[in-house]
Parts: C-alpha cells; structure tokens; sequence
DNA sequence: ATATGTGCAAAGATTTTGCGACCCT
DNA sequence: AGGGTCGCAAAATCTTTGCACATAT
C-alpha cells in the first residue's frame, strides 16, 4: 500500500550478486520468491534488448515450459509494483498523439501520468560526454521532464498546513 | 513509398491556417481531404491533452456520429505515416521491460525502434530555461537520444558505393 | 498451516482488416 | 469515372481475471 522504497540496484554488480538482491528484496516486500520469479528476473537480467512480456515468456519457457502467460503478465505488474523492475516508458498501453508535430518535449506526471508540452526552445545544454556508439547516427534528443504535476503534488503541500505531530 | 518530407507546423498559427496548412499537405500527399479527415485533424488542434484513439473518436463523434473507430485508426495511421501528426512516444502498443530499475537514458532507432542503455551520467547538461511551470515538482529528466542504429544506417551509407546515375 | 502464486481458459481491451457502398478529385 | 475512403463487423493482438490446485515460508 505504501508507495515501495525504490531500491536500485547496482548495475556493475556480477548476475549472481544481482539475483541475490532480488530475493532479499523478495523477502523484505514479503513476496514469496518463486522459482517463476526467480527465472523470470534472471531472463531480465540476461536480456540486453528491451524485451515485451512476449518475448520474456518466451525465454521463461525455456526453463519451465509449464509456465503460463498469465503468470509472465502478473509478475510483471508485482515487480513493476514493487520497483524490482523498470519500464522503458510511461506511455505504453495505447497511442497518445498531438497534431504539434514539429520538434518539442514533454513534462510527464509520474503519479497520474498526464503530459504538459514543453517547446523546443525551453529544454537547453543536452550532450551525450562521450558522445553516440560508433555507427548511431544521432539525430535529436527527446527529453522528458518527470515530476508530480500540480494537482497531484498538492496533498504533499498541504502537509504544511495540518499538524501531524 | 518515399521517406515523406517532414513539412512541420508552425505551433504558433491559428487554427484556421493550421487547417489550411493541413488541407495543403493532404494534397501534395497526393491524400483526399475528406470531411471525417479534417474533423479529426481539428479535434487534435484543439485538444490540449495528448488523446488516445479512443478519447479522438469520442470527440469526433460529437460532429459526425456514424463516424467508425476503424476510420479514426486508419486515418491515424495515414497522419503518422505522412508526418502530419505526432505521436508522443515510440514506446506504445506493447510493454517493454529492463532489470535496471535505476535511472538511465536510451538511444533509439527511429526506423527498427531498437533501444539501447545510455547510463546516467554518459548525459549531461540538460536544464529547463525557464524552470518548470508552477506547481510542477521536477524530479528528473529523462532523455531519449533518437537516430539511426548502426543496423538501419547502413543502407544510407551504401548509397555512395552504388552509382544511382 | 496459511496466505499467496500458478496454470488454464475465458473475458476484456486495443488495434487491424476484408468488403461493398460511397465520396473526393 | 476511378481510386481511395468509409462504415460495419469480424479477426487479430495484447492484457486481465476467476477458479481449483500447488508452493513458499
């Protein structure tokens, strides 16, 4: 019910070492480690693309080809819950579109979700330090600022005004 | 079949040259302009949120009420493919996953929408000139470094091995 | 032992598509 | 007139959920 301590993990930390912080995170959200579980994070862990629940199937299936989708669907939403995990974007689900169609970024709300625009001309100093891999050919950056919107940061301000002590 | 010329908008005409200028592309897209087209265009010019298929054809309803959900999703399609719209993420349609929960930037393939992991401190320098509006708590930009990947580039540099003349 | 997770299958949500009638140019 | 679009409905995808049995602590 609490919004979960985001725990990062580390990540130069050896897969071994990565598998054993997710049992311990396990354990301290109370959520039983299954074997499901366990080769679920793992396949994560190995994956260097960016799988869909899908393709994570896929490669759980690999070990425990008794595993079923719906499972691979609700322990995406536990972990994501629970931070374990993170998700590429915010805006899967379904197309969201606008008729701007020249360049521009965008504020995001991280608890209701909802999009502010944010001209080109605001979002200033952006560079990669070492610059793209070899063979990107980098065109534009897309930035996204996350935050809590008004509406939703105004519980938090009111903290101010009622005494809880 | 050719890449279309990204003719963009200028955000700062009225609605009523925004619809001339969407009735000029539709023509040199070689694109009827029919009625269900230009009502839809007009819902997302007016649209102050980033609507959904669904939240589009709810107001286009509204003009033409025997308009179809597969109309809108079609023409959707037509205005993305020809440019003349955007859409607010690459991202959408499916879920996609990544152990690292902590904070990070992705290159992405604008052709193969492949994503790759940029880590956080490879970017730096990005500021809001104005600071965010009021109200809104900033917590972190997140950037997305869009491009061509080495795989979808290739074809491009080909041209200079091949005589087209 | 008990609370929670799992597999299965059906339901729900989102998006695409085939077809004949109709509209833009 | 002719090619593309529209409305309709069915199909294809993607995701969630109810239930009976199995598993973790």
């Amino acid at each position: 019910m609490h919004p979960a301590r985001q725990f990062r993990i580390q990540p130069d930390m050896d897969v071994e070492r990565k598998m054993q912080w997710f049992r311990d995170r396990c354990v301290e959200a109370g959520l039983p480690c299954t074997h499901q579980r366990q080769v679920m994070y793992r396949a994560l862990l190995e994956a260097v693309d960016h799988p869909s629940p899908e393709m994570l199937y896929e490669r759980v299936k690999r070990d425990i080809p008794s595993v079923s989708l719906g499972t691979v669907y609700r322990n995406i939403k536990t972990f994501l819950d629970n931070g374990l995990i993170g998700e590429v974007s915010l805006h899967h689900g379904s197309l969201r579109l606008e008729a701007n169609n020249s360049p521009h970024h965008h504020l995001v709300c991280r608890s209701c979700r909802r999009m502010f625009d944010l001209p080109a001309d605001q979002v200033e100093g952006v560079r990669l330090r070492e610059g793209p891999p070899r063979g990107f050919q980098l065109e534009r950056f897309v930035v996204e600022a996350h935050g809590l919107c008004a509406a939703c940061a105004v519980p938090k301000a009111r903290r101010n005004h009622s005494k809880t002590t």
